[in-house]
Formats: C-alpha cells, structure tokens, sequence
DNA sequence: TCGCTACGAAACGCGTACGTTTCACAGCTC
DNA sequence: GAGCTGTGAAACGTACGCGTTTCGTAGCGA
C-alpha cells in the first residue's frame, strides 16, 4: 500500500490551529446571529483569523457552515446501561433536554433549522443527524414494550418522536425551556404512568 | 364626540391595495429565504410595489416583518363543538397538523422560529401566540381528565405540548411531515389506547 | 371638474459583505 | 540553517441592500 499522499499542510499544527479556531468561531457565530446573517468577515474578527486564511480552508460560507456543524454534533452518548427499559428511556430523555438547554447547542437549534430550510447540504445532514440521534431511543423504547414495561400498542417511533417533540415544542416554541427534571413527568405523559 | 380624525389615506382603495399586496409578497419571501435574507427590495419586485411605497406604510424591515406574521396569523378555529373529549382532541390534533401542512404556514415556521430569536418583537409575539392556539387544546385535554376519557394523573399542558411537539418536531427535525390522518394513532400514544 | 394624494421609476450616498490579490513575516519541516 | 508554506494586514473591484429624495403620472373624493 502506497501511503496516503500527505494533504497540504497536514501535519502542520498552524492549520490545525487556524481551523479549530475558526470552527469554533463559526458556531458561536450561528448561534449569535443565525444562518442568514452569517458572514465570513465576522467570524475572521471573532476567530481573531485574517479573512484570507478562511477562504484558504473552505471555498464559501456554505461550507464552512456545513463543517461547523458537524464538527458540532460530536456527541457524546449518554451511559444507557443497566436499569429498567424505563429508566434507560428516561435518562435518554433527559440527557437530550439537557443537550437542548446547553447555551451552546440551544443557541444554534434555530440556526440549523433556518439553514436546513435553505440549504439542501443543511437539510439532509440535519434530517440524518435527527434520525442517528433518535435511534437509540427508539431502540430503548421497543425493548420496553417487549420487556412490558409499556402499552403493548405503543410505536416506538411516534413515541420518541412525542418525547422529543416536548422538549422541542417547548425550546423553539413556548419559550418555556424543559427542565430534565422534568423528565419523568413527561415520560408519565408519553408512554403512562 | 369629535371624529376620528380621519388617518391619511384611510378611505383611499390604493393604500389598501398596495398594503394587502405587500403584505402577501412579505410572506412569501419569508417562507422562501426566511428571516436573515429578508429584503425590501425582494418585497418590492415580488409585489410589483415601488420601494418608495413601502417604505411611505412602515418605517423599516423589522415592522413589516412583524405586521407580515400577524396578518397571517388570522387564525380560523377549527370546529371543535360535538363529540366526547377525545373526539375533540384528535380534531384539534388534526387540525394543527393540516395547519402545519399547508404550503403558506408551513414555509414561514423556520423564519418565525429564526425570526422569534433575533428579535425580542418577534419573539413576545411567536410566543403569545402560541400560548393563545395551545389554550383550547390544553382545555378539552382538561375536560377528559375531569370526563375519564384520559387518566387522572395526566397533566393537560405536557400532555398538549407532547401531542404538538411531535408534529412540529416531525416538520422540523426529521423531515418526514406529519399526516393529519395519524392524528389517532399520535393520541393512543401520548394519551393512552 | 378640480385639488389632493398615492403611486412608480429612478437615482442618490452610504455601508457592508463578497471573494481575490499582494506582500512581508513568521513558523514549520528536514 | 535553508527552503517551503501558512499567516496577517491591507487593499482591491463588485454587488447588494438600506433608507431617502425627486418628479411626473394617475386615481381618488367632493
């Protein structure tokens, strides 16, 4: 096997530095203004990284856009294991809640929406990202109906989606944030008591 | 009692005219480019309006934006007279979701969302309203706890904002449109088979 | 019919962002 | 240490949108 031929600059710890930086810049940006008042010339002031060293790393703001969301989304699963099929599904439930109340990620939820309203790069990403995110607790849910834990007529799907939906609803919708402790109560509504 | 005195304009079918078809295009556009790309000038090709007309019936992009979602907002109840509770809950859920369906509403949810959180106008607003359509549903629910159509312990408002949370989560996050014809089947599992 | 008023078209100055280019300088690899 | 390469600062031309103003036209109410 011929060894990768070495990309530009690959190794060299000045890019890995200029990229992270403007990633990170990019993110808070998002979160601050929102995917259609995004610009290249504010994340240069708020990365503190020249204009010109962006447009050396990604050819347009859509891109860099794209990349700094999925950077984002590198999440950390929560520890699901042991206890009852209930109590794996409530802890999913409110780790979520308290991924939606983190200043960071709450802030660019209407971001990512608007953008993946805009851009099908946006959408299709946002849409699969959704769905990764929604099958262990699915998977979770279904074991529960299985082990008898809930109503044997209950979908999994439309269950997890109802879950998610709350805190969702309430996030972008109500303006009242989902406490995770609240996380039982909502898991009584959903799935019975 | 003297009379009003007569604002400028007021009897003059062309100020209606040019109100009424800037407004329509303002919705437009906002389901189309959303929030953040929203222009004047877009307005005004849209609308066939001259620049200068718009800017004689609101001093800025923010006004016309606000008046553009309360316009739409005319919200017509759905018919919810007749029937047991549950009835009156599904038609409701129904309702909601032909709502969300519909290409005009369904378009300017992300602005609003997007919009609601750049500015604090939008956002009292976003979220008045969407306290006033809950308000219905969160009382028939009342009325089947009271009725034993649902199950005492559940509580009305999580339970309404599970039951919308998934279809606006549906609309938003996975992508797959809620069908008004599951409105049953998201009611077995929030409230119970 | 007559005065009033809203309208359309066009241009204005201003600011901002785009994406590109240049050049000196620093840090990297070997 | 020598050569390469990524960076910062600055300027570039272009395009767009803001909000304003002017002026000729056309529709309105009385």
């Amino acid at each position: 096997m011929t060894e990768t031929p070495s990309p530009r600059g690959a190794g060299d710890p000045r890019v890995a530095l200029s990229r992270q930086l403007i990633l990170r810049a990019a993110l808070d940006e998002l979160g601050a203004v929102g995917y259609g008042a995004f610009t290249i010339e504010s994340i240069a002031a708020r990365s503190g990284v020249a204009k010109s060293t962006i447009y050396r790393h990604w050819p347009n703001k859509l891109a860099l856009i794209a990349e700094a969301f999925e950077t984002f989304h590198e999440q950390e699963r929560p520890d699901i294991e042991g206890g009852s099929a209930r109590e794996r599904t409530q802890r999913i439930v409110r780790h979520v809640a308290e991924m939606v109340a983190s200043s960071t990620f709450s802030a660019c939820i209407p971001a990512l929406i608007d953008g993946a309203e805009r851009a099908t790069e946006l959408r299709t990403f946002h849409h699969r990202f959704q769905l990764e995110a929604r099958k262990p607790l699915v998977a979770v849910i279904a074991e529960g109906v299985v082990a008898g834990d809930f109503r044997v007529d209950l979908d999994p799907q439309l269950a997890a989606q109802a879950l998610l939906g709350a805190i969702f609803y309430r996030r972008l919708m109500s303006g009242e944030p989902f406490d995770p402790d609240e996380a039982g109560e909502l898991l009584n509504v959903v799935l019975g008591g």
